[in-house]
DNA sequence: GGGCCATATATCAAGACTGATATAAATGAA
DNA sequence: TTCATTTATATCAGTCTTGATATATGGCCC
């Protein structure tokens, strides 16, 4: 992960301990963080195409400002409402693994 | 989800509000269940190759019990603990969008 | 400019998830 | 069987995530 793409997390909330701890994650804990992101872009570009936030969050039974946060990577959502979101979108698990597969293959 | 699979699953504490609504869940509900007891099984399958539970819940700073739960599908398990006891195993993005990309392929 | 729609940001109480701990059950070797 | 190891179950307080709500910003047409 480079340091830009470090500094875009930092504002919007990421923090592993403290933020001596962040400027050294595991790998695991950055893949981890890498799968959120996956996630939240491959939200965002599946929802744009049908559907507006707010139509979405009513689908989901969740809310427009969560589903906001959620396509922007923000440190206080879970994966489990990323996937959520993408499956109210109409993805398959098989749309999913290969978001998820993709990760760091240039 | 057959009836069989839907019985262990009532065992293990899932439920989607009343237990009436857990007999017809959404299709985005089903499969997200499904992806979580597909992870679990995975996890169970990687762990046990190179490592014990109590080995496993000390490097990503968790617990025996909670590792426990996780390799059964229990519903107190978030997505998230289930990806980070994977990568603990040394599993790759790749690995995983395998796991959940085969779901529901016969 | 104003009005309208979509998206972003902030706050908060309620509920979910967590690690820790204790303990019980299973497994297996001696 | 007894003992050691591993795994399963139960409880609980602290923390994190949630939906709801209010509000702010941004774009776009008039």
């Amino acid at each position: 992960m480079d340091q830009a793409t470090r500094e875009q997390l930092a504002k919007k909330g990421w923090q592993v301990g403290t933020v001596s701890d962040f400027l050294d994650l595991s790998p695991e804990e950055a893949t981890l963080i890498e799968i959120k992101l996956a996630l939240s872009r491959a939200l965002k570009e599946r929802r744009q195409q049908n559907m507006t936030q707010a139509e979405l969050a009513e689908k989901m039974h969740s809310s427009q400002p969560r589903i906001a946060k959620a396509e922007n990577g923000d440190a206080s959502v879970s994966i489990e409402l990323l996937l959520r979101a993408i499956l109210a979108t109409g993805a398959s698990p098989q749309e999913i693994g290969r978001v998820i597969g993709a990760i760091g293959c240039p």
